[in-house]
RNA sequence: GCUCAUAUAGCUCAGUCGGUAGAGCACUUCCUUGGUAAGGAAGAGGUCACAGGUUCGAUUCCUGUUAUGAGCACCA
């Protein structure tokens, strides 16, 4: 006799052991169709799971939390096995569920291309259609390595090869398709609905690009086809939204071919840059910056004593003048320890805050350049605060502060913190880089936040904290960052004299709140879809008349605004009112101000907003201090 | 860097089963002076990414290069 107990309390005894499956349908038909799979005790299991003691049963059907990942995962079973299906020889290596989806890694002979794509649904169809059982076997780790061996699944009994011998596996088959699984999964392969292949790809065996090149088919798997249609929809607007078709629409940069890597910045596009810089130069000023200015090129001598010759060459361009050999630099940190340096320095100074505009170069590898996002040539809000180790946590807590009004002023809410621990490739002790993570440990415990370690990914020379921005598409960006380094300094022979007349080191903090400008500018377009707010537009105005007739007037309007220091532009071309209507608020321009006679006469302003809002007409005056409210940060 | 795909007018794209190209928008000129999302007409504009190869002939087919896109790897 075993009892089951049911969510809601209820409990049904039976008198041999039942599967999920036969619960589900002595509770009713309908329920029993839906039926997916259980957890049993908060233990995923198979619909077809054995119930031989007392449990908790939970039903999971498509209204389950759970549902979508068995769903997902089942679907990614589904599409290796028509892939099999179609291209005989073609082996499985892994296929998890990621965000939204699900992809799966194959050996074949050659990758799959996008053509392949709707062979492979259709077939993936077809065995939706057979309505296949999905049954699971268990079998021991040698026996499955035979198994998979035997099918010439070499990877499959890599991967299984891997596990500790001792634990049993559970494979799962359907049809002729056999597949390493923990499952749980869908109990047919006929309650597969609304799926679509989305892309093919390289991917190395295990993540390592010394492996094989696998190729990878990308999926998406929805509950039903309303979802998957919301999805692709989503993916549109998300596309609407990219800041390389923004910025071209919008005629704010350009890249090509000759500059791979690199901006050309246009008026409108520098005019979002100025604002973003004007605003940040005023932060350095309010939090006791002092701002400086560094070569872009150095002797290659100075950057093998900062290390960057041995840890970071890879990255860095060179040139050549006279037999000397020059790096185009790639940080700003070198340059403000010369700065530093060039003084004696008095305890009583410290800290020293150094902050840059500083233009960076980094030869990235070509498959990772990304429009703003990722470039060779970039301009950072780079800070270098030099003091003592006790002044650390005041310094990291204070920038925390700052950077969190920064970004809240830039209208960012969604921040994750993260903190990026000691990498492979690094200089320094143990001991050291134990002080340096605790300090930074306790920085951000001090500040109240909560935030998620790195292991392996801090700078070779110091740990560092994170600010992540996630932007319109959901990438989350890394933006700002603060860094705990005793190793420039010491490097780079940094000293300053304590009060009892003796030298000694000071810590060096690398600091920056929007990290890239050109990154930072990227995810601003992204977040804001292209309208930027008016302290940030490139044109926060454009002034129009009705007829030739006030064309004094416009000029007069938009002069009285420049004078302001607005970004007002007047357009004076022969075209209707509603021509330019449509054009500027394309333009994304946040006020139309019109002007006919009626303005004329009475100095005022007719005032349209991009979003069609029509504020109607006021005095020059009103309209300027609005937009001097709007626009104060 | 790796895999796959892509590259045609300023932009968005069509096209050529191999015979040197076309649309819309933008641009120029003229007409129109029109009160809140496209007034009309005419015109100009392309070495079809670059370099080789095949061919009587290549923008089209093939190879390579470069750049871009997606993903992987990378990201101080």
């Amino acid at each position: 006799m075993i009892e089951i107990t049911l969510p809601d309390g209820s409990k049904r005894p039976f008198d041999h052991p039942v599967s999920v499956q036969d619960v589900a349908a002595s509770i009713g038909a309908g329920l029993a169709k839906a039926t997916l799979a259980g957890k049993v005790d908060g233990q995923l299991v198979d619909a077809g799971f054995l119930l031989d003691h007392d449990a908790a049963l939970q039903i999971v059907t498509d209204k389950s939390p759970e549902a979508l990942e068995i769903l997902r995962h089942s679907t990614a079973h589904l599409m290796g096995q028509a892939v099999q299906r179609l291209y005989p020889g073609a082996q499985v290596t892994i296929g998890p569920v990621i965000d939204n989806g699900f992809y799966y890694d194959f050996a074949y002979e050659r990758p799959f291309t996008p053509d392949d794509l709707p062979k492979i649904e259709a077939e993936m169809q077809k065995i939706v259609d057979e309505q296949l059982p999905v049954t699971r076997s268990v079998k021991s780790r040698d026996e499955a390595v035979a198994f998979f061996r035997g099918l010439g699944e070499n990877y499959k009994a890599e991967i299984i090869e891997s596990i500790p011998a001792g634990e049993p596996l559970s494979l799962y088959s359907q049809g002729e398709f056999t597949d390493l699984c923990r499952g749980p999964h869908v109990p047919n392969t006929g309650k597969l609905r609304a799926f679509k292949l989305m892309k093919v790809a390289g991917a190395y065996w295990r993540g390592d690009s010394n492996n094989a090149m696998l190729s990878r088919i990308y999926g998406t798997a929805w509950l039903n086809d309303k979802d998957l249609k919301a999805y692709l929809h989503q993916l549109e607007e998300a596309e609407k939204r990219d800041h390389r078709k923004i910025g071209k629409q919008l005629d704010l940069f350009h890249q090509q071919e000759e500059g791979p890597g690199m901006v050309f910045w246009h008026p409108h596009g520098w005019a979002i840059w100025q604002a973003v810089e004007q605003y940040m130069r005023r932060v350095y000023k309010r939090s006791g910056y002092q701002e400086v200015r560094c070569p872009q090129v150095l002797d290659v001598s100075l950057w093998k004593r900062s290390g960057h010759w041995d840890n970071y060459q890879e990255n860095m361009f060179f040139t050549e003048s006279e037999k000397h050999t020059f790096a185009l630099k790639p940080m700003n940190c070198p340059g403000h320890v010369q700065i530093f340096n060039a003084g004696l320095r008095s305890y009583r100074e410290l800290p020293i805050r150094y902050g840059e505009f500083g233009s960076c170069h980094r030869n990235e590898p070509s498959g990772a350049l990304h429009g703003l996002m990722r470039v060779r040539a970039f301009t950072q809000d780079d800070g270098h605060i030099f003091c003592t180790p006790e002044q650390v946590e005041g310094e990291v807590t204070e920038f925390h502060r700052q950077a969190m009004q920064v970004y809240a002023d830039f209208g960012f809410s969604e921040i994750a913190i993260k903190l990026a621990l000691r990498p492979e490739k690094r200089i320094g002790s143990d001991a050291f880089w134990d002080r340096t993570e605790e300090m930074l440990r306790r920085a951000l415990r001090a500040a109240g936040v909560e935030w998620e370690e790195l292991p392996g990914e801090g700078a070779f020379y110091a740990p560092k904290i994170e600010y992540h921005l996630k932007d319109s598409i959901g990438r989350a960006w890394q933006v700002g960052t603060m860094q705990v380094d005793f190793m420039m300094p010491e490097r780079l022979d940094a000293e300053y004299v304590d009060e009892h007349s003796q030298k000694q080191r000071p810590v060096m903090l690398h600091r920056a709140i929007v990290g890239s400008m050109e990154r930072f500018i990227g995810i601003l377009i992204e977040h804001h879809a292209g309208h930027l707010p008016p302290w940030l537009a490139p044109l926060q105005g454009v002034v129009f008349s009705i007829t030739d007739a006030q064309a004094d007037y416009v000029r007069e309007v938009t002069q009285a605004l420049v004078d302001k220091g607005f970004r007002v532009e007047s357009d004076l071309r022969n075209e209707k009112v509603g021509y330019k209507i449509r054009e500027h608020t394309l333009q994304k321009v946040p006020y139309l101000l019109v002007v006919g006679d009626r303005e004329k006469e009475s100095g005022a302003v007719s005032v349209r907003t991009r979003s069609g809002e029509d504020l109607g007409s006021m005095p020059l005056a009103a309209f300027i201090e609005r937009l001097e409210t709007e626009t104060l940060r």
